[in-house]
DNA sequence: ATATAAGCGAGACGGTACGTCGGGTCTTGAA
DNA sequence: TTCAAGACCCGACGTACCGTCTCGCTTATAT
């Protein structure tokens, strides 16, 4: 018996819950995740903080859940499961250059910048909201390069003793090293450059 | 121009430093970042909270500070500049499978892992900061690097047209993603994946 | 227009209130009213601070109201409106000497002696809260005066062309002057005498 | 054997002690009592905060002596002894009402009211300050009165059981505390009526 | 069809920490 | 030694939010 008393989610407000995510990514993208409030979420969404701390154990909660939320939002948008796959035209070079530079292109962008790196920091330091961040935005994400790598092991494009969990590790660190502290900047080139070093290995053959 | 009032550092007092380093790095250890406040740090080094307001512009940049003087008080201690590099023996296998065990160690050593972990995702989240993180404590390590992938360069173990500056993420992106986003555990076996990989590619040759 | 924000006095916590009003007056006495801070008087209330300063713009202001409502509460205690009044037994001399000495008695008593003087040095330099000054504690004594001396005009005993509003301080003037800056003792023969100078005049007759 | 150290205050510097006295009165009347600062005083002045505290013990002293000063001042820029007396011109009603008129004036003088019920009020609180500001700004004034009531009594004017000391609280009592509480407005009418009614008494004769 | 109970908006409450101001002490360097 | 300057420890300020807790009000079953 967890809480002393569970809300009963059938009479929960639709209304209030889309508000609240409303409220929270606009908070977010105009001043901040740190100088956003539950507060502030609350009044500008028209909604009483209990409203907030019925549903959700935290700031950053509910922003994941926003965020989630707004991606689920934008899929169904897009009548279904547009580009959620990596392409697979045979040439695996060309096919993970294309996503790399994609992803690149979306880091870049501002308007996902400000939220995204607020859960990521968040996730860093509190590993319960980290566990769902990895698990909500980012494994699928991975499967992604999972599925695909697996592919090309298949068709003799990636030898046989390569782990893809591992393999596209070299792909999706550097990006996010770079990202998330900024130590260079993230270009196409650079994209371009880690599939091809990842591909052949740094070893003369 | 800059703040109206710049205090004079020549009259800086050496033991209220001391003292605040110290205190923050006990508390962040005791009760973790988030519930380190300023009031506490000035409480544990018999401080007024001013002095700390006078010198640093936030929690996080005591923190930083702190964490680099840590650093540089090991060094001294060791009397100069003990495993400061990474080796050459000739085998860059076996070297860099070497460092990246190290690294995995020290990435799993509690110790370091909670400060370390607050001024990362601090970093993330605050561009000034995070500069100052990179520019302090991971750029040093990272030219480590680029100084043995040269030396490898040079004598031929790896390519010609490989850039060091690139090379390096190849080892260190995918271990700090690991590390800052929890998606696997960090072990001796990754790291050494993570070197073959890199220096072999994943396609077959 | 007031405050960008009135509370909603219908919601006031009772219980807070008077525990304000009860920690405020405490301090006070044991303290001094220079060293009671509203910090220490909400630790003492076991009250936020917020919560003073929601209802109070200032330390001088709770004072005030918690010395109207000591008032209010020692009349009530009595039942109703006892020794509210000036006696008129017939002999204005006596009657006067009465209230004065009683008067001087009150002033000497050291448990009302910090609160007032207190509040009323905090009037002088702050008229917004000298009106309030005057208004709930001050005024209503002098009208007992302005009462009782019109009936002691109605009777003959006062000239006619004496105006009570002004006659009256001559009484109270002098008996403030002596109290506020000490400029000697207030005894009873000083109340007798303040009496028979007033009502007979210096002049010879 | 006193404070642990008596600065010596034959090699006090004139300079600072002027400059903080004017620098005390500007900013009293700028800002008003409670808003000035020692810090402030001291960087208006041009001078050290410890140059304060070696030489004052407090806020309020500092500015009651800057005060008394301002009369030293005045004084000797009038060559000596200017309007230092009650008139005596044989008629005492008009005398006394010519001074309290005076007096009048000079309480709703914006220039002095500032500073002076600053001193009064911290005076009220402070019996040790009170007790200077009595003995250096308010006894010279009243012993004129003791003066003047005493040639009245010689010359049969005032009668002989009169107190001189008393008696005159019936002019400058009313009067302060009109001034201090602003209970109403001071006029020479105001003025005149007190010496009316004091002279010749409340009762009819 | 109506009681009954939940979610809800609002916001007061006891708290903690913020970042700032000023108090009074102490130290440094120039005169 | 005094002085200007200002760093220091400290305590309080008034504010911002936290998370909890009533208050009516509305809504949505469960009698």
């Amino acid at each position: 018996m967890a809480d002393t008393k569970a809300p009963d989610s059938t009479r929960r407000s639709e209304r209030s819950r889309r508000a609240i995510y409303d409220a929270a990514l606009a908070l977010v993208g105009e001043v901040g995740y740190a100088r956003t409030t539950i507060e502030g979420i609350a009044a500008r969404a028209g909604v009483g903080k209990q409203t907030i701390y019925r549903w959700w154990p935290s700031k950053a909660a509910v922003l994941l859940e926003a965020f989630v939320d707004l991606g689920v939002q934008a899929n169904e948008a897009l009548g279904g499961d547009a580009d959620t796959e990596i392409p697979d035209t045979g040439d695996l070079e060309a096919d993970l250059k294309f996503v790399l530079r994609a992803t690149v292109d979306e880091l870049n962008d501002p308007r996902h910048d400000a939220p995204s790196r607020a859960l990521a920091a968040e996730g860093v330091v509190n590993p319960e909201l980290g566990a769902r961040f990895v698990e909500q935005l980012l494994e699928p994400q991975l499967q992604l390069y999972v599925k695909r790598l697996s592919a090309a092991r298949e068709a003799g494009q990636v030898r046989r003793e390569i782990d893809p969990r591992i393999a596209l590790e070299l792909f999706v660190g550097p990006l996010a090293h770079r990202w998330l502290l900024r130590t260079a900047p993230l270009t196409h080139a650079y994209a371009d450059s880690l599939v091809e070093y990842a591909l052949h290995g740094l070893a003369p053959r």
